[in-house]
RNA sequence: GCCGGGAUGGCGGAAUUGGCAGACGCAGGGGACUUAAAAUCCCCCGGUAGCAAUAUCGUACCGGUUCGACCCCGGUUCUCGGCACCA
């Protein structure tokens, strides 16, 4: 240990010795109880940021300490390296998309490597090797073979400049996530993943984790959109047909006055054929169809529509009701039609307003402020059935059950679920993916490749021209095969999979990376899974969160997996934000954009500061779940921190050489720093193994540096206290920045690495003061501070208080009503007068 | 509009079960060391009044419960995030 903190060569150091020990590197072990600790892996987009360290720094923090504390704890990492980014380097620098893919995860694993991060590189996984994608295309055969995978003409979302589909997730207000183009719609044959059917389990389940956020499970649950209400049908008048419609409100059938459908709703145009509307109802229909989602779906938009000509009736009131088309009534939900309800819906209040249609209140909550016949808004609450025949007086709610029931006594309606979650479009019109590996014959259909002859390989004689097609269509010796059944001539599907797959089961890859016999090891997943903590942004709270835990339950159902549920904790991390000066010259605090410029890069202040500081400023600045502004003189703070820890551990490894850490606390001030030491180890144990509040930890520690810098300098030292405060601060820093705590160690004369080191216990004993200070109040103000005996009860407590001088001058000659005395807290004295 | 967070000094943030508000750090002020600077070490640092001891106000705002509220309850404002014509 040299006098001088030197972080670039002490990290290096480190680094070295920990590749050379292989220490990171984790196996299957019976004895001992498993951790999986993962972070979301990387795109390899070439360069590490500010959020990649917070998200690994976190992660690293509870893989080392879960080490330390005895657990066989695995913690991967990989490069989730398919995906569009490299296919449009492909087409700019004329470079194969392979080539600059693995030249960028060469760049950021040696980045990871110089934050001293504790990973097992001998698991790293890559989606876009062979070796990756050869056990995802396996996987999508067996959803197949499953039923769960299927190809099916729809309108789908389409990115015009992407030039490729998107899955509905991917579409954020109306726009392309990854271009902000706005999304069209196209029909298109598609391949699509059967997620809906597993919506009830995908919601269900979320109440059995709580390890997770609410936050994200509300998420998910509005995602999936779960509404139970009631299908019914309308009989059209003059024809044998039957208009089915929708209802979370069935109880409002009575107050129907119209009815919408869908302009692309299948039976509109056999309705209005040859009728006098047909024109004015296909003009509508195709202006629907130049409006993009964003237009349509806007709520400040005036309702618009037309009539059909043509009327149904209300099976319960046998009301005849005209027929109308309007954009606010979605095809892709529920039946593509609505019953108009004007007085309890808000929208179909607008519309009825806008047309001039009858407005018949139902429901009445029997208030003084809601007039229902006079309502200049939908009264969409709850209240007594009125104008409803035979139902009058109910409650609404009631009205739902009775209502449904005697419509399915007579076959016109049943109780329905309905999700706003759909299945999951897979198909990419992209060269950078996994190919899909299915194969057309015009004799069997669509059959998949045989498993033997996986993997199916992305072809490399293709053009990247980024327009319309899968480049993979131009190339010459892809496309054509024979079909695995008939061994007829038969053609390759030419998409790839969207990347959303690859990341949705990478976790169990890392728990047997290098088989190449299967996806992974049963026995090993069993082993490792599932993920005891996962940590990465919120961003990923509803697409990669649902799609992995959708995954697993499929592959659990396989019977591949022991667990349904891949992560049992989550973590999601705050952004890294910085603050700069905007055009006007105001400062904004944002988050870091390499466009606005506000951006610090790992490899600036590694090399500044060293891996240590960075990680420890980055931890310390704020809780995890919150965002964290990014500070210069902040992290020169961390550094200065080190630079004090350094230089105590430096004089005591010489001051205390060679002395045994057996001691007995003898004076006070033994006393004051056994304690505070033992009282840091239980804080940090619960910051870091708890709570997940780094920041509260560190500090703790940093308390503890001070203490010890103060008791150092005493005349009366207890060497042997000060040697064991010496290691337990090293020990408990190591997690947070693990290579100058080797170094320390070392320099404290150990051999043994501190990364395997057992973590501190508390001794409780020391915790036990012999006095204890605690503060008097009048009237719950606190008046006075002191130091009673240990272990006083209640009263006590109260007797000791009331002793006391300055206790007796607090109430002389006032009243005193009541006291409160809290063991070892506060006494509390309620006086008058 | 709906659903979730959040609001504490000049700043980032503490306060773990309803019990000393502001730990720890940053910035700032003062001092020691130094020929000087850097580094380091020590002290001060929410507002108001006061030389001071101390008093008093103070956790977005209004009200409530309690001996006692940053914390619990009711209402309001602002703010960040998610969803949004889902019948």
């Amino acid at each position: 240990m040299k006098e001088q903190y030197d972080f670039k060569a002490i990290e290096e150091k480190w680094q070295k010795k920990w590749e050379e020990a292989d220490v990171f590197h984790v196996t299957e072990d019976p004895t001992k109880e498993k951790y999986y600790c993962l972070e979301m892996f990387p795109y390899p987009s070439g360069n590490l940021h500010m959020g990649h360290v917070r998200n690994y720094s976190i992660g690293d923090v509870v893989a080392r300490f879960k080490t330390m504390n005895g657990f066989n704890v695995l913690h991967p990492i990989g490069f989730d390296s398919f995906g569009l980014p490299a296919e449009n380097a492909a087409i700019k620098h004329g470079t194969h998309p392979a080539v600059w893919t693995s030249s960028n995860i060469a760049e950021m694993e040696s980045q990871l490597k110089r934050l001293g991060f504790s990973y097992d590189w001998d698991r790293e996984a890559c989606t876009y090797k062979e070796e990756y994608y050869k056990w995802m295309q396996w996987i999508f055969i067996q959803f197949w073979k499953k039923g769960l995978a299927y190809k099916k003409e729809n309108p789908v979302n389409w990115c015009p400049s992407c030039a490729t589909v998107l899955a509905n997730e991917q579409v954020v207000d109306g726009k392309c996530e990854r271009c902000k183009s706005e999304v069209t719609k196209k029909d298109l044959s598609q391949w699509y993943l059967k997620i809906t059917d597993y919506a009830d389990r995908l919601l269900d389940d979320l109440e059995k984790m709580p390890g997770w956020p609410e936050k994200v499970k509300t998420m998910q649950k509005n995602w999936i959109g779960r509404s139970e209400g009631t299908e019914l049908d309308f009989d059209i008048e003059g024809s044998e047909k039957k208009l089915r419609v929708f209802t979370t409100r069935v109880d409002t059938v009575f107050g129907t006055t119209f009815m919408v459908m869908s302009p692309e709703h299948p039976m509109l145009h056999e309705l209005v054929h040859g009728t006098e509307q047909e024109a004015a109802v296909e003009k509508y229909c195709e202006q629907v169809k130049h409006l993009s989602d964003i237009e349509r779906t806007s709520t400040s938009k005036e309702k618009t529509g037309v009539f059909t000509g043509r009327y149904a009736v209300n099976p319960l009131t046998h009301k005849r009701m005209p027929i109308y088309i309007s954009d606010y009534v979605l095809i892709s939900y529920g039946t593509g039609a609505v019953m108009g309800v004007p007085a309890h819906d808000q929208r179909d209040f607008d519309f009825a307003t806008k047309f001039g249609l009858e407005i018949i209140p139902v429901v009445d909550p029997g208030r003084e402020d809601v007039d229902v016949n006079n309502l200049t808004a939908a009264f969409e609450a709850e209240g007594k059935m009125i104008n409803s025949g035979k139902y009058d007086g109910m409650d609404n709610k009631d009205a739902i059950v009775a209502i449904r029931d005697d419509l399915k006594k007579i076959g016109l309606g049943e109780a329905k679920t309905n999700y706003k979650l759909r299945d999951w479009l897979i198909s990419r019109q992209r060269y950078w993916g996994t190919p899909i590996p299915m194969i057309y014959c015009e004799h069997c259909g669509w059959v998949p490749e045989k498993e033997e002859n996986l993997p199916v390989l992305l072809p490399t004689d293709v053009e990247f021209t980024g327009k319309g097609e899968s480049p993979i269509a131009t190339s010459k010796t892809f496309v054509d095969t024979v079909c695995p059944v008939c061994g007829k001539p038969a053609k390759r599907e030419v998409d790839t999979m969207d990347t959303f797959l690859d990341s949705s089961w990478y976790f169990l890859r890392y728990c047997d990376a290098r088989n190449d016999k299967a996806a992974f090891d049963p026995k090993k997943a069993a082993y490792w899974m599932p993920v005891d903590q996962y940590i990465g942004g919120v961003e990923h709270a509803i697409l990669h969160l649902m799609y992995a835990r959708f995954f697993m339950m499929v592959l659990h159902d396989l019977g591949l997996t022991a667990c349904d549920e891949p992560f049992t904790n989550l973590l999601t991390q705050g952004m890294v934000l910085k603050g700069y000066n905007d055009e006007k010259g105001n400062w904004i605090v944002g988050k870091m954009s390499k466009s606005i410029g506000n951006t610090v890069s790992p490899e600036e202040i590694v090399n500044k500061y060293g891996a240590d500081t960075a990680r420890l400023f980055i931890l310390f600045a704020a809780p995890p779940e919150r965002e964290l502004e990014w500070s210069d003189t902040g992290v020169e703070g961390s550094f200065r921190f080190l630079n004090r820890v350094y230089r105590l551990i430096y004089d005591l490894a010489e001051q205390t050489k060679g002395i045994p850490t057996v001691y007995r606390a003898e004076t006070k001030d033994d006393k004051q720093l056994n304690y505070i030491l033992n009282n840091t180890i239980k804080r940090v144990t619960d910051d870091i193994g708890k709570r997940f509040n780094f920041n509260t930890g560190i500090s703790a520690i940093m308390e503890l540096v001070n203490e010890i810098y103060r008791y150092k300098e005493l005349e009366d030292v207890n060497m042997g206290l000060l040697r064991y405060a010496a290691e337990t601060t090293v020990l408990l820093l190591s997690p947070f920045v693990p290579h100058i705590c080797e170094e320390m160690w070392e320099g404290l004369g150990k051999e043994d690495s501190l990364y395997f080191h057992p973590w501190p216990v508390c001794d409780e004993s020391a915790l036990v003061k012999d006095t204890i200070e605690i503060v008097v109040q009048i009237n719950g103000k606190v008046r006075e501070k002191m130091d009673v005996p240990n272990g006083l009860d209640r009263d006590g407590l109260l007797a000791y208080c009331m002793e006391q001088d300055a206790v007796k001058a607090l109430v002389e000659g006032k009243n005193v009503i009541k006291t409160v005395a809290v063991p070892g807290k506060l006494l509390n004295i309620v006086v008058k007068g």
